[in-house]
DNA sequence: CTTGTTCTTGAATGGTCACTCATGTATTTT
DNA sequence: AAAATACATGAGTGACCATTCAAGAACAAG
């Protein structure tokens, strides 16, 4: 009976995601986002109730769901050891040194612009952390039992440093994307390990 | 001749830094500002040309000398040394555990909302990380002149990571304020130098 | 083909934004 | 006291914001 939907919600999703992530929460307009995907506000706003936040709380879940996973890439299987998790820290080097990447990463620019207003974005914010913080902590202990590392780093605890010190490069990278900086950072956070 | 003044520019200033800082950039109105200090539009304007971007450079550049100052406090000292790097950091987590420290830093919500997109802006960001860095260069120095630190701590790489443990500290701060977690962090990245 | 249901469209709403300007005011010099 | 000067006031400007809604359109079931 009803007429069918003529776009697809995910890749207005897509869309969306891009444009919180490139220009921020506030600074991105639902007209933005009309231009961005060619559909009419009634139809956006009909497809995600709530508006401009539903739409970015799922742009953020999207995000969660599809490039967190990709930056991620091997640190997040199961056998990861020390490479992989040094992999994943060269990978954000260069994707902060190159032009698309100067954007960094939408979950820290949702923890500063939104967390403190807004606990649902908080809550996804500080669900990737966890994630991050358990994929890094398997890499140590496997990286620890096969003597990769020393006996003496404890896994759980390098690894809530080794958020931080992620979310921080992030930081320092957006404001002096310079590479001999970044990458001294990353040199200096594993010289502990070794 | 000319009629004075009736409102002092740096209380202006002192109030337009508390906003910026609190809710960003984008997220504070001008109209916020003339309630925050009684100055209406016409005055503001015409003390701060340039309008809301003026104010908000000359709102960093007071943060960078009177708020920094004070968050920094002995570790500036020429003579810092390893306790007053440690209580640069036990500061940082302890303001970001009660409710006033929730803002964060200034400086680091300005180089994740305005770094970008605003290059004067993102000046004043790598000015006060320099600064940072060379306090703890200078600190982790004497710590290692003195022994409190094993010899084999590059000072110069050594600060570089701790001003990105830092401004990561900020970030996961804000998302999860968890007073574990952020001891944890500083913690383990203390454990490294002694 | 008719009817029912959902979708699309885009103009319209009321609010807020940063910013300006004409008018009136306070102070100092002459 | 009068003139000159810079400041204070706050209504006003046009632009943009998120959101709504009435009207038309497309499809499927009967």
């Amino acid at each position: 009976m009803p007429r069918p939907r003529e776009f697809e919600p995910d890749a207005v999703l897509d869309q969306a995601m891009l444009r919180f992530w490139w220009q921020g929460y506030r600074a991105t307009s639902i007209e933005d986002l009309v231009k961005a995907t060619g559909v009419k506000p009634g139809s956006l706003y009909s497809a995600f109730p709530g508006g401009k936040r539903t739409l970015f709380l799922r742009s953020l879940e999207r995000y969660s769901k599809l490039v967190v996973p990709q930056k991620l890439g091997e640190l997040a299987a199961p056998g990861a050891s020390l490479s992989e998790l040094r992999g994943y820290f060269d990978g954000l080097v260069s994707d902060l040194l190159s032009p698309e990447g100067r954007q960094g990463c939408l979950l820290v620019n949702t923890a500063i612009e939104n967390a403190a207003e807004d606990d649902e974005a908080a809550a996804v914010v500080r669900g990737h952390l966890a994630r991050l913080e358990q994929c890094m902590t398997t890499a140590l202990r496997n990286a620890r039992d096969t003597g990769e590392v020393r006996a003496s780093v404890d896994p759980a605890g390098s690894a809530k440093l080794l958020v931080a010190t992620c979310q921080g490069l992030m930081v320092v990278g957006k404001a002096n994307p310079d590479g001999t900086v970044l990458r001294a950072i990353v040199d200096n956070a594993f010289t502990v390990l070794a």
